[in-house]
DNA sequence: AATACTGTACGTGTACAGCATACAGTTTTT
DNA sequence: AAAAACTGTATGCTGTACACGTACAGTATT
């Protein structure tokens, strides 16, 4: 739990990031606030914080929350306005190419490898592979 | 399928990479050995190809190779001895982490985030993780 | 008009990926 | 034994991305 920053989103949702970890903050960002899009808990009309506000809680610059958005804004997810903030918007449906889904299947046998070889059960990984499952599903 | 790149390892089990992916080859090249090895497909006792082999059939530098194949040996996956190749070794199993299973949990619900980002439904997602599920617990 | 907020656009230092090149150890060939 | 052909290793260079500092530009509030 130590180095890791979190802060509330829209009085409600939370983002955390881990400064440790080698994966870059921007990316980190943008991957949490993409769960929160997808997931529903970010949704469109709601506005996010300010660059300078986040950034202050994660513990890092606002360029760094900056690029992370506009990757957002690139993807549709959101729409920034010069002066006025960040807010979610209505986002067209992406058409899925057959590539997509041969990538997911392997980028899921390495994540999965990538779990056993750090020691984690068949047991264990299929269970949160079930538990994921039966999320999405309902 | 342009710009991907294979080899057959050991007679039988093959990789590939992709040099249009921002992914770097290096951590292509260690995701996709790791898979082999954690599945059983590669086993101890059995000998990678050489770094300049693999390299040229991916069409890398050998150094990008040989950089995979030291990250693959700090791991404890195989072992590297100064001109006669690289061999796979026993492995010592990992004593698991609770930080693991937390971090497993999150990367699962990012990687199903950008897949549905990118236009898949839930249902071909779940479907996915359905399969890899029952690969694993055979 | 002034102030305080918003996002944007530049430059700087650092880290890493990928490559070129030279080196060192081992095996095979001559 | 010498030479050749393989093996992995080490060092330096270049391009790119990350994170930050600083100055700028747009908008809302005071």
């Amino acid at each position: 739990m130590l180095y890791t920053y979190s802060i509330h989103m829209a009085q409600h949702p939370v983002i955390r990031i881990n400064l440790d970890s080698d994966v870059p903050a921007q990316r980190q960002i943008v991957d949490n606030v993409r769960v929160l899009l997808v997931e529903g808990t970010l949704r469109p009309g709601d506005s996010l914080p300010s660059v300078r506000r986040l950034a202050m809680e994660l513990g890092v610059h606002f360029n760094t929350v900056a690029q992370a958005y506009r990757e957002l804004a690139a993807e549709g997810w959101i729409d920034l306005k010069h002066g006025r903030g960040a807010e979610v918007v209505e986002r067209a449906p992406t058409p899925p190419s057959r590539e997509q889904i041969a990538d997911f299947r392997l980028q899921l046998r390495q994540m999965v490898a990538r779990m056993r070889a750090q020691g984690l059960s068949t047991a264990r990984i299929a269970a949160e592979l079930h538990a994921i499952e039966e999320d999405i599903t309902q």
